[in-house]
DNA sequence: CGGAATCCCGTGTGATACTG
DNA sequence: CAGTATCACACGGGATTCCG
């Protein structure tokens, strides 16, 4: 059970901000103030701490561009997109049945409350 | 980017659990006190809590039996059903991948204490 | 057996300010 | 621009105890 590579996985991506990186940077490579443009409602120090996660596992890789004013280019690694696929088929599943979730919970908040 | 089907879902599988009572429930019906030999580390207060959460999503159902001493089965819903092939897709992919992860994480490590 | 209630702590996360 | 440093705090989650 402890060391157990799914839980390992999952912890990574329910780290909240992980998956959105990721999806981020599964078209093309971005710059740290694009990725902030991208995913608004992340804090700096999260994004940083995320892509730093994200790199040490070896799903990004960053590319510092000494020059002034500094750049830093983030793409992800050929791991980091062999996992799109099944990443997109949780997505495509979350966004089909979303919907029926967050009925679900509504009729059973209300139930509880009447109850 | 509130209310957003993806983000919800995620932080759902991310809460740890989640997806190991999925995964135990995704054979046959269960009770409370299987699902606590399935999953011997988890606290009674979590795995009270998880089948809550997802009963009240509408990814388990739950069938009290009324006797003595009362049982309860738990049993994972069509939608909960359908969630069963891409998750397998993350666990397959977390199982290839995550002795690379894993050396990655190590040489990461390494390079930051000795740099 | 299958919980609910309570207490408590670690840490994940956010806000803010500072730096090369 | 791309971070680091520090503080502050809510919240997830574990241990324990009590209940129908």
């Amino acid at each position: 059970m402890r060391g157990c590579p799914i839980r390992e996985t999952l912890e990574h991506l329910g780290s909240k901000w992980t998956v959105l990186v990721v999806i981020a940077l599964s078209r093309q490579t971005r710059r740290f103030s694009e990725l902030r443009r991208d995913i608004p409602d992340i804090s700096q120090r999260m994004l940083t701490q995320t892509l730093r996660d994200l790199e040490r596992v070896g799903l990004v890789e960053r590319e510092l561009h000494a020059a002034v004013p500094p750049r830093v280019d983030y793409r992800l690694s050929p791991m980091g997109m062999s996992l799109l696929p099944p990443l997109l088929g949780i997505i495509d599943w979350a966004t089909q049945n979303g919907g029926a979730m967050h009925g679900a919970r509504q009729r059973y908040d209300a139930a509880a409350e009447a109850g």
